[in-house]
DNA sequence: GTGAAAGCGCTAACAT
DNA sequence: ATGTTAGCGCTTTCAC
């Protein structure tokens, strides 16, 4: 022992087993709710009902028990109190995308409600890729979360939905309504028509379709809202108008716009599923020469903060992100303090915000 | 009881207490080791060798065990190992504002690094509140982490170190030299006035700064990058070029840049140390008539994606995001394997790119 | 190579 | 109001 020069441990150098001090040593250095009880004078017990704020508990017992936990700087071990209680106190996040900041600003939501409510946020991203996706969704199974919200394809919630009715988990902006889970999201159908109706009326006949993967239920339910607004306006929509990438980043936006008005006939104005790909959609149209709104419109989709930044500002449909990600932490909350009530799904409104991209 | 229906329960039928049903169904519904154990007619110490990989397991036996726990769906329970192990396997990040890209970047390299060990990656924002970083850092004592990356200034950092330099944490981007904890980041002071430069060459004489707050160490190393390159230059920095916001948002780099331009001797260059900021920046400006560069040169920080988007495409100084992060991971890793080992700070290059913006 | 049994630190009956 | 004690489900000596 090198500890020679400490004053304060003289029974220990003497050689006599000492309990208080070789209790708080215990384990990885921390003391246990045990090593509090003694210095406090009471029991286990005790200290467990102050730490927990029951009633039952004389004041200057209380008192004891506080000022040892405060002279111990003891930290309640969560690993022992989850095992105990059968619950992580984690809510597990899956994002296809982190770095996007439509998800950033859900993520936000889900975070401030779960925080709220004495839950930590367990973020995972999962790239769209269904095998990390169901990896992640196993951490149910395995006890690390309590809960999880899914921000993933409905392909994807459709395999964990078979696997995995049971489990407590919600669905946030995609849902597949044929799997029975509490949903979030907003109607995308209607949504749609709203920014290609807005193109109409500034008298565009030609109106393209900037749209991601269709694993994606809201791109199917765009692409149905954007048709349907086309046909119910007596116009054929070109198939060559449309476009399905699988990105959403700025370079995809990009070279998808450069693609669609290379062609003859070309559309006049462009609907982009998501702002960042309307982003640089504009950025595309420039690098070919082309003036927005002159030369073609564009509108995005979710109404992303950068979106009132760029130039020209752009013309777009907001989404509550916020308040999608607060709904989607309460109903699973609520799932998780009632797990038989079926809760229901929720469609939060739109909003067709006018700039000038369109 | 109603499960007379159940044809697989005599004994329970007959009143007779039966060790493996009532098991199987105990705790909240799922299987515990010593079920599959059971079923295997093995120990649970066997099983969980086989679980955890061990060599001293025959291969027949490692069969029947595998077999048990396909057909029973089993999952290891990761509360009760993570009290046995006393760890976690949770590794906190803690960032100020989620919804910069900038450190949304960080964040996704420092997941892949920790996943790619085992870890998950517990994501909290602080929103640079101390109050909250501290809180978010008792996790650490709570045991529900194992380590901790904080990514918040430097002025928290220190208040951190002072009541915790024991716990194992490493700063990323923003340090406290003073603090005696393992650090990734990079030159600000010679990245600031290599922006700096790049306007002077350019013939700017009159060079503004958009700065955040001073609370980050970045913030005071950049402005005396920024104040040296100009001295050296045999410029005169006059104070009415700088301003310090306390947001990074886009809305505060444009109204920053109306501000600065609005006076006499205006600057006819800004070096913004973000993105964020600068695309801001570059929005203000055009909002008042001036266009960039000619009117007024921009070149920013970080280089986001968006960066090259925009328009004109923003010059900046380019940031190893991605690795920043990683290397934080690697080097909290590292510390974790071994406490006593002094892990040293390290500083990665930046870069500085040249678009149309300057 | 396999099993029995001791705990990890906590909470919650159940006593008193 | 407080104490005693039995586990939560797992890993890990220590026997055999």
């Amino acid at each position: 022992m090198s500890r020679t020069s400490s004053k304060a441990v003289p029974a220990e150098a003497s050689g006599v087993p000492v309990q208080p001090e070789i209790r708080s040593l215990s384990g990885t250095g921390s003391l246990s709710i045990a090593g509090v009880a003694e210095q406090a004078g009471v029991s286990v017990a005790t200290v467990s009902r102050v730490l927990n704020g029951h009633e039952n508990v004389r004041p200057a017992t209380r008192d004891k028990v506080l000022a040892a936990v405060d002279a111990s700087g003891y930290r309640v071990n969560e690993l022992a109190r989850n095992l105990r209680t059968a619950e992580s106190r984690l809510l597990l996040t899956m994002v296809p995308d982190v770095g996007n900041p439509f998800y950033a600003e859900i993520v936000r939501g889900i975070d401030s409600v779960a925080r709220q409510h004495g839950y930590f946020m367990l973020l995972c991203d999962t790239g769209a890729d269904p095998g990390r996706e169901r990896s992640y969704f196993d951490l149910l199974r395995r006890r690390r979360a309590d809960g999880a919200i899914c921000l993933d394809p409905a392909t994807i919630q459709q395999a964990l939905g078979e696997a995995s009715h049971a489990l407590p988990w919600v669905a946030c902006c995609e849902f597949d309504p044929s799997v029975r889970v509490p949903y979030v999201g907003i109607d995308n159908y209607r949504a749609a028509g709203d920014a290609v109706r807005h193109l109409l009326a500034r008298g565009h006949r030609r109106v393209g379709l900037i749209n991601s993967d269709v694993d994606y239920l809201y791109a199917r339910q765009r692409q149905q809202g954007y048709l349907d607004a086309l046909t119910d306006a007596g116009i054929a929509p070109d198939p060559a108008w449309r476009m399905n990438l699988n990105s959403l980043d700025y370079e995809a936006g990009a070279s998808a716009a450069v693609t669609l008005t290379q062609q003859t006939h070309a559309p006049s104005a462009i609907f982009a599923v998501s702002d960042t790909l309307a982003i640089g959609v504009i950025h595309g149209l420039r690098s070919v020469g082309k003036r927005v709104p002159d030369d073609v419109a564009v509108v995005g989709f979710d109404d992303i903060s950068l979106a009132a930044q760029i130039d020209p500002p752009l013309t777009t449909i907001a989404q509550p992100m916020r308040e999608l990600g607060e709904t989607a932490a309460r109903l699973l909350l609520q799932r998780l303090a009632n797990p038989l009530a079926n809760v229901p799904g929720v469609l939060l409104p739109h909003r067709l915000v006018i700039r000038g991209s369109a």
